[in-house]
DNA sequence: AGGGACATGTCCGAAAACGGCTAGTCTTCA
DNA sequence: TGAAGACTAGCCGTTTTCGGACATGTCCCT
Protein backbone atom coordinates (compact mmCIF):
# COMPACT_ATOMS: atom_id res chain seq x y z
CA UNK A 1 0.00 0.00 0.00
CA UNK A 2 1.44 3.31 -0.99
CA UNK A 3 0.88 6.94 0.90
CA UNK A 4 1.25 10.29 -0.45
CA UNK A 5 4.52 12.40 0.46
CA UNK A 6 1.40 14.89 2.23
CA UNK A 7 0.32 12.31 5.00
CA UNK A 8 0.50 13.60 8.42
CA UNK A 9 -0.14 11.20 11.88
CA UNK A 10 -0.98 11.47 15.53
CA UNK A 11 -1.61 8.93 18.84
CA UNK A 12 -3.71 8.38 21.21
CA UNK A 13 -5.04 5.52 24.03
CA UNK A 14 -8.02 4.46 23.31
CA UNK A 15 -10.46 2.06 25.49
CA UNK A 16 -8.65 -1.28 22.75
CA UNK A 17 -5.14 0.65 23.37
CA UNK A 18 -3.40 2.77 21.85
CA UNK A 19 -3.91 3.81 17.84
CA UNK A 20 -3.06 5.87 15.48
CA UNK A 21 -4.44 8.17 12.81
CA UNK A 22 -3.84 9.24 9.10
CA UNK A 23 -4.91 12.11 7.34
CA UNK A 24 -4.14 13.26 3.59
CA UNK A 25 -5.21 16.76 2.19
CA UNK A 26 -8.19 14.83 0.71
CA UNK A 27 -9.77 13.08 4.09
CA UNK A 28 -8.64 10.11 7.00
CA UNK A 29 -6.47 7.73 5.17
CA UNK A 30 -5.83 5.67 8.09
CA UNK A 31 -6.28 3.84 11.49
CA UNK A 32 -4.70 1.29 12.69
CA UNK A 33 -3.92 -0.66 16.36
CA UNK A 34 -0.49 0.26 17.23
CA UNK A 35 0.13 -3.62 17.77
CA UNK A 36 -2.00 -4.52 14.69
CA UNK A 37 -0.58 -6.79 11.33
CA UNK A 38 -0.35 -4.98 7.79
CA UNK A 39 0.60 -1.73 9.26
CA UNK A 40 2.76 0.92 7.14
CA UNK A 41 5.69 2.24 8.22
CA UNK A 42 4.83 5.38 8.96
CA UNK A 43 7.97 6.41 10.82
CA UNK A 44 8.22 9.10 7.96
CA UNK A 45 5.20 10.54 8.56
CA UNK A 46 5.55 14.21 10.48
CA UNK A 47 3.18 14.00 13.47
CA UNK A 48 0.17 16.84 13.71
CA UNK A 49 -1.72 16.50 16.53
CA UNK A 50 -3.49 19.44 16.12
CA UNK A 51 -4.82 18.35 12.80
CA UNK A 52 -9.09 19.33 12.38
CA UNK A 53 -9.87 16.50 10.74
CA UNK A 54 -7.50 13.68 13.04
CA UNK A 55 -8.86 15.55 16.07
CA UNK A 56 -12.28 15.13 15.09
CA UNK A 57 -11.88 11.22 13.82
CA UNK A 58 -10.10 10.93 17.14
CA UNK A 59 -13.50 12.63 19.18
CA UNK A 60 -15.60 10.33 17.05
CA UNK A 61 -14.04 6.96 17.72
CA UNK A 62 -14.14 7.29 21.32
CA UNK A 63 -17.56 8.05 20.82
CA UNK A 64 -18.25 5.28 19.78
CA UNK A 65 -15.96 2.69 21.49
CA UNK A 66 -18.30 4.21 24.86
CA UNK A 67 -21.19 3.48 23.06
CA UNK A 68 -22.24 7.07 22.24
CA UNK A 69 -22.43 7.15 18.69
CA UNK A 70 -23.25 4.52 16.13
CA UNK A 71 -22.26 6.46 12.64
CA UNK A 72 -19.08 8.07 11.66
CA UNK A 73 -19.61 11.92 9.74
CA UNK A 74 -15.49 11.85 8.40
CA UNK A 75 -14.29 12.06 4.99
CA UNK A 76 -12.17 9.09 3.87
CA UNK A 77 -9.28 9.10 1.36
CA UNK A 78 -9.07 5.31 0.51
CA UNK A 79 -6.95 5.72 -2.75
CA UNK A 80 -4.54 3.44 -1.25
CA UNK A 81 -4.54 -0.12 -2.66
CA UNK A 82 -5.57 -1.43 -5.35
CA UNK A 83 -8.43 -1.42 -7.87
CA UNK A 84 -10.05 -4.83 -6.19
CA UNK A 85 -8.97 -3.85 -2.93
CA UNK A 86 -11.10 -0.52 -3.09
CA UNK A 87 -14.10 -1.85 -4.22
CA UNK A 88 -14.15 -4.63 -1.16
CA UNK A 89 -13.48 -1.18 1.02
CA UNK A 90 -16.53 0.32 -0.53
CA UNK A 91 -18.57 -2.66 0.05
CA UNK A 92 -17.83 -2.98 3.89
CA UNK A 93 -18.88 0.53 4.48
CA UNK A 94 -22.43 -1.04 3.27
CA UNK A 95 -22.85 -2.66 5.85
CA UNK A 96 -24.85 -1.18 8.58
CA UNK A 97 -23.76 -1.01 12.66
CA UNK A 98 -25.24 -3.76 14.49
CA UNK A 99 -25.51 -6.13 11.45
CA UNK A 100 -23.05 -8.86 9.58
CA UNK A 101 -22.29 -10.44 6.50
CA UNK A 102 -19.71 -13.00 5.14
CA UNK A 103 -16.66 -12.50 2.60
CA UNK A 104 -18.73 -14.80 0.15
CA UNK A 105 -21.78 -12.30 -0.04
CA UNK A 106 -19.33 -9.39 -0.41
CA UNK A 107 -17.50 -11.65 -3.15
CA UNK A 108 -21.43 -12.12 -4.83
CA UNK A 109 -21.85 -8.38 -5.17
CA UNK A 110 -18.66 -7.61 -6.07
CA UNK A 111 -19.52 -9.95 -9.44
CA UNK A 112 -16.86 -12.44 -8.59
CA UNK A 113 -18.33 -14.50 -6.57
CA UNK A 114 -15.69 -17.14 -6.33
CA UNK A 115 -13.17 -14.58 -5.24
CA UNK A 116 -13.97 -15.51 -1.72
CA UNK A 117 -9.85 -15.67 -0.44
CA UNK A 118 -9.40 -12.64 -2.18
CA UNK A 119 -11.97 -10.89 -0.58
CA UNK A 120 -10.51 -12.10 2.53
CA UNK A 121 -7.22 -10.73 1.83
CA UNK A 122 -8.38 -7.49 1.32
CA UNK A 123 -10.64 -7.25 3.87
CA UNK A 124 -7.39 -7.57 6.20
CA UNK A 125 -5.60 -5.05 4.58
CA UNK A 126 -8.40 -2.34 5.28
CA UNK A 127 -6.97 0.74 6.48
CA UNK A 128 -9.02 2.60 8.28
CA UNK A 129 -10.31 -0.05 10.60
CA UNK A 130 -13.32 0.48 13.10
CA UNK A 131 -14.65 3.07 10.61
CA UNK A 132 -14.43 0.83 7.57
CA UNK A 133 -16.65 -1.48 9.44
CA UNK A 134 -14.12 -4.51 8.43
CA UNK A 135 -15.16 -6.20 12.08
CA UNK A 136 -18.54 -6.81 10.53
CA UNK A 137 -17.74 -9.54 8.67
CA UNK A 138 -17.56 -13.11 9.59
CA UNK A 139 -17.18 -16.47 8.17
CA UNK A 140 -20.47 -18.20 6.48
CA UNK A 141 -21.46 -20.07 9.33
CA UNK A 142 -21.07 -16.87 11.60
CA UNK A 143 -17.90 -18.24 12.59
CA UNK A 144 -15.11 -15.10 14.16
CA UNK A 145 -12.90 -15.87 11.56
CA UNK A 146 -9.92 -13.07 11.54
CA UNK A 147 -9.16 -9.86 12.63
CA UNK A 148 -5.53 -7.62 12.34
CA UNK A 149 -6.24 -6.64 15.66
CA UNK A 150 -6.70 -9.61 17.14
CA UNK A 151 -9.86 -12.03 17.43
CA UNK A 152 -10.48 -10.17 21.14
CA UNK A 153 -10.58 -6.91 19.49
CA UNK A 154 -13.00 -7.85 17.17
CA UNK A 155 -15.42 -9.54 19.57
CA UNK A 156 -15.41 -6.04 21.59
CA UNK A 157 -16.37 -3.78 18.63
CA UNK A 158 -19.22 -6.57 17.73
CA UNK A 159 -20.59 -6.34 21.21
CA UNK A 160 -20.29 -2.53 21.43
CA UNK A 161 -22.93 -2.36 17.98
CA UNK A 162 -24.97 -4.71 19.62
CA UNK A 163 -25.37 -3.93 23.07
CA UNK A 164 -28.79 -2.07 24.22
CA UNK A 165 -28.30 1.53 24.88
CA UNK B 1 13.17 3.79 -12.89
CA UNK B 2 10.74 5.75 -11.01
CA UNK B 3 9.86 9.64 -11.80
CA UNK B 4 8.04 12.01 -9.96
CA UNK B 5 4.92 13.94 -10.94
CA UNK B 6 6.04 17.36 -11.52
CA UNK B 7 8.09 16.24 -14.90
CA UNK B 8 7.40 18.09 -18.27
CA UNK B 9 9.07 17.15 -21.83
CA UNK B 10 9.91 18.30 -24.55
CA UNK B 11 11.27 16.97 -28.46
CA UNK B 12 12.98 17.74 -31.11
CA UNK B 13 15.51 16.66 -34.08
CA UNK B 14 19.26 15.81 -33.47
CA UNK B 15 21.80 15.44 -36.10
CA UNK B 16 21.37 11.75 -34.56
CA UNK B 17 18.02 12.03 -34.67
CA UNK B 18 14.93 12.62 -33.09
CA UNK B 19 15.14 12.93 -29.51
CA UNK B 20 13.31 13.75 -26.24
CA UNK B 21 14.15 15.80 -23.23
CA UNK B 22 12.69 15.72 -19.72
CA UNK B 23 13.06 17.84 -16.84
CA UNK B 24 11.50 18.12 -13.16
CA UNK B 25 11.76 21.32 -11.31
CA UNK B 26 15.36 20.40 -9.65
CA UNK B 27 17.24 19.84 -13.59
CA UNK B 28 17.31 17.91 -16.27
CA UNK B 29 16.47 14.70 -15.73
CA UNK B 30 16.50 12.89 -19.47
CA UNK B 31 17.46 12.74 -22.70
CA UNK B 32 16.87 10.16 -24.95
CA UNK B 33 17.07 9.07 -28.80
CA UNK B 34 13.54 7.76 -29.55
CA UNK B 35 14.89 4.82 -30.63
CA UNK B 36 17.13 3.91 -27.71
CA UNK B 37 16.73 0.99 -24.93
CA UNK B 38 15.77 1.43 -21.62
CA UNK B 39 13.40 4.40 -22.91
CA UNK B 40 10.78 5.02 -20.41
CA UNK B 41 7.14 5.65 -20.91
CA UNK B 42 6.66 8.84 -21.40
CA UNK B 43 2.98 8.97 -22.58
CA UNK B 44 1.54 10.67 -19.33
CA UNK B 45 4.12 13.19 -19.14
CA UNK B 46 2.92 16.77 -20.38
CA UNK B 47 5.10 18.86 -22.91
CA UNK B 48 6.03 22.02 -22.05
CA UNK B 49 8.44 23.19 -25.32
CA UNK B 50 8.87 26.66 -23.67
CA UNK B 51 10.67 25.46 -20.48
CA UNK B 52 13.63 27.10 -20.07
CA UNK B 53 15.76 24.23 -18.87
CA UNK B 54 14.64 22.45 -21.41
CA UNK B 55 15.45 25.44 -24.28
CA UNK B 56 18.74 25.91 -23.01
CA UNK B 57 19.77 21.72 -23.35
CA UNK B 58 18.45 21.29 -26.49
CA UNK B 59 20.84 24.72 -27.77
CA UNK B 60 23.64 23.21 -26.00
CA UNK B 61 23.26 19.91 -27.42
CA UNK B 62 23.28 21.41 -30.94
CA UNK B 63 25.95 23.02 -30.46
CA UNK B 64 27.41 20.13 -29.22
CA UNK B 65 26.99 17.85 -32.01
CA UNK B 66 28.08 20.75 -33.99
CA UNK B 67 31.49 20.46 -32.44
CA UNK B 68 31.03 23.63 -31.50
CA UNK B 69 31.28 22.57 -27.44
CA UNK B 70 32.80 20.96 -25.25
CA UNK B 71 31.28 21.04 -21.86
CA UNK B 72 27.94 21.18 -21.09
CA UNK B 73 26.52 23.47 -18.26
CA UNK B 74 23.19 22.65 -17.25
CA UNK B 75 21.43 21.41 -13.98
CA UNK B 76 21.10 17.53 -13.88
CA UNK B 77 17.99 15.91 -11.59
CA UNK B 78 20.21 12.16 -11.21
CA UNK B 79 17.42 10.83 -8.55
CA UNK B 80 16.03 7.94 -10.27
CA UNK B 81 17.88 4.68 -10.24
CA UNK B 82 19.26 3.01 -7.40
CA UNK B 83 22.46 3.86 -5.34
CA UNK B 84 24.58 2.01 -7.18
CA UNK B 85 23.40 3.29 -10.86
CA UNK B 86 23.94 6.58 -9.34
CA UNK B 87 27.22 6.49 -8.21
CA UNK B 88 28.04 4.70 -11.58
CA UNK B 89 26.73 7.84 -13.27
CA UNK B 90 28.06 10.17 -11.11
CA UNK B 91 31.61 8.65 -12.06
CA UNK B 92 30.84 8.93 -15.84
CA UNK B 93 30.58 12.63 -14.98
CA UNK B 94 34.40 12.11 -14.10
CA UNK B 95 35.29 11.26 -17.69
CA UNK B 96 36.76 14.58 -19.66
CA UNK B 97 35.81 15.11 -22.87
CA UNK B 98 37.96 12.89 -25.41
CA UNK B 99 39.31 10.64 -23.23
CA UNK B 100 37.62 6.97 -22.41
CA UNK B 101 37.68 4.51 -19.32
CA UNK B 102 36.54 1.01 -19.41
CA UNK B 103 33.69 -0.89 -17.29
CA UNK B 104 36.20 -2.15 -15.09
CA UNK B 105 38.12 0.94 -14.26
CA UNK B 106 34.70 2.51 -13.10
CA UNK B 107 34.07 -0.71 -10.89
CA UNK B 108 37.52 -0.33 -9.19
CA UNK B 109 36.84 3.59 -8.50
CA UNK B 110 33.84 2.31 -6.57
CA UNK B 111 35.64 0.16 -4.77
CA UNK B 112 33.67 -3.27 -6.18
CA UNK B 113 35.99 -3.99 -8.70
CA UNK B 114 34.84 -7.62 -9.54
CA UNK B 115 31.38 -6.05 -10.12
CA UNK B 116 32.00 -5.16 -13.65
CA UNK B 117 28.71 -6.42 -15.75
CA UNK B 118 26.81 -4.68 -12.79
CA UNK B 119 28.56 -1.09 -14.08
CA UNK B 120 27.75 -2.45 -17.52
CA UNK B 121 23.98 -2.81 -17.16
CA UNK B 122 24.42 0.68 -14.98
CA UNK B 123 25.81 2.44 -17.81
CA UNK B 124 23.17 1.24 -19.85
CA UNK B 125 20.34 2.49 -17.87
CA UNK B 126 21.84 6.06 -18.09
CA UNK B 127 19.45 8.48 -18.31
CA UNK B 128 20.95 11.55 -19.99
CA UNK B 129 22.69 9.88 -22.86
CA UNK B 130 25.52 12.27 -24.34
CA UNK B 131 25.58 15.44 -21.10
CA UNK B 132 26.30 11.84 -18.92
CA UNK B 133 28.71 10.69 -21.10
CA UNK B 134 27.95 6.82 -20.54
CA UNK B 135 29.37 6.97 -24.58
CA UNK B 136 33.03 7.00 -23.39
CA UNK B 137 33.01 3.91 -21.75
CA UNK B 138 34.86 0.94 -24.13
CA UNK B 139 35.59 -2.29 -23.53
CA UNK B 140 38.88 -3.32 -21.50
CA UNK B 141 40.91 -3.72 -25.08
CA UNK B 142 39.10 -0.94 -26.29
CA UNK B 143 36.73 -2.51 -27.91
CA UNK B 144 33.22 -0.48 -28.84
CA UNK B 145 31.36 -2.80 -26.60
CA UNK B 146 27.59 -1.59 -26.70
CA UNK B 147 25.47 1.53 -26.41
CA UNK B 148 21.94 2.09 -25.73
CA UNK B 149 21.21 4.70 -28.80
CA UNK B 150 23.31 2.09 -31.45
CA UNK B 151 26.82 1.54 -31.86
CA UNK B 152 26.69 4.53 -34.49
CA UNK B 153 25.74 6.83 -32.48
CA UNK B 154 28.46 6.02 -29.78
CA UNK B 155 30.78 6.22 -32.56
CA UNK B 156 29.95 9.28 -33.82
CA UNK B 157 29.80 10.84 -30.68
CA UNK B 158 33.56 9.87 -29.95
CA UNK B 159 34.07 11.34 -33.69
CA UNK B 160 33.05 14.40 -32.30
CA UNK B 161 35.07 14.38 -29.67
CA UNK B 162 38.40 13.45 -31.38
CA UNK B 163 37.94 15.90 -33.92
CA UNK B 164 40.12 18.46 -34.69
CA UNK B 165 38.18 21.73 -33.91
C1' DA C 1 -19.75 -35.57 9.45
C1' DG C 2 -15.23 -35.18 7.62
C1' DG C 3 -11.49 -34.68 4.15
C1' DG C 4 -9.60 -32.87 -0.12
C1' DA C 5 -9.40 -30.08 -4.24
C1' DC C 6 -10.12 -25.90 -6.35
C1' DA C 7 -11.19 -21.00 -7.29
C1' DT C 8 -9.14 -15.65 -6.78
C1' DG C 9 -6.39 -11.26 -6.07
C1' DT C 10 -2.46 -9.62 -3.79
C1' DC C 11 1.80 -9.62 -1.41
C1' DC C 12 6.34 -11.30 -0.26
C1' DG C 13 10.38 -13.88 -0.35
C1' DA C 14 13.45 -16.79 -2.84
C1' DA C 15 15.49 -18.15 -6.92
C1' DA C 16 16.79 -17.67 -11.44
C1' DA C 17 17.84 -15.11 -15.55
C1' DC C 18 20.01 -11.31 -17.58
C1' DG C 19 23.17 -8.10 -19.12
C1' DG C 20 26.95 -2.40 -22.96
C1' DC C 21 32.49 -7.36 -18.74
C1' DT C 22 37.13 -9.57 -18.04
C1' DA C 23 40.91 -12.41 -17.54
C1' DG C 24 42.44 -16.76 -18.78
C1' DT C 25 43.00 -20.74 -21.97
C1' DC C 26 43.05 -22.86 -26.27
C1' DT C 27 43.13 -22.81 -31.43
C1' DT C 28 44.50 -21.29 -35.70
C1' DC C 29 47.18 -19.47 -39.21
C1' DA C 30 51.03 -16.79 -40.95
C1' DT D 1 57.01 -17.86 -32.23
C1' DG D 2 53.39 -14.79 -31.94
C1' DA D 3 49.29 -12.37 -32.64
C1' DA D 4 44.39 -12.48 -33.25
C1' DG D 5 40.13 -14.78 -32.57
C1' DA D 6 36.87 -18.32 -30.10
C1' DC D 7 35.38 -20.14 -26.00
C1' DT D 8 34.87 -20.36 -20.86
C1' DA D 9 34.05 -19.53 -16.16
C1' DG D 10 33.55 -16.18 -12.73
C1' DC D 11 31.59 -11.79 -11.23
C1' DC D 12 27.43 -8.90 -9.32
C1' DG D 13 23.38 -5.47 -9.17
C1' DT D 14 18.84 -5.52 -11.11
C1' DT D 15 14.77 -7.41 -13.03
C1' DT D 16 11.71 -11.01 -13.75
C1' DT D 17 9.51 -15.17 -12.50
C1' DC D 18 7.63 -18.35 -9.53
C1' DG D 19 5.58 -20.51 -5.54
C1' DG D 20 3.27 -20.04 -1.21
C1' DA D 21 0.36 -17.99 1.97
C1' DC D 22 -3.72 -15.59 3.16
C1' DA D 23 -9.37 -13.23 8.02
C1' DT D 24 -13.09 -18.45 2.60
C1' DG D 25 -16.67 -21.12 0.40
C1' DT D 26 -18.40 -24.70 -2.59
C1' DC D 27 -18.47 -29.23 -4.37
C1' DC D 28 -17.63 -33.98 -4.53
C1' DC D 29 -16.39 -38.12 -2.51
C1' DT D 30 -16.11 -41.37 1.40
Amino acid sequence: MKFEPGIVKTSFDSRLGPMTLAATDRGLAGVWFDDQRHRPDDTQWPEQADHPLLQQAMQQLRQYLAGERHRFELLLDLRGGTLFQQSVWQALLQIPSGSTTSYGVIGQRLGTPKAVRAVGAAVGRNPVSIIVPCHRVLGADGSLTGYAGGLHRKQALLKIETSPE
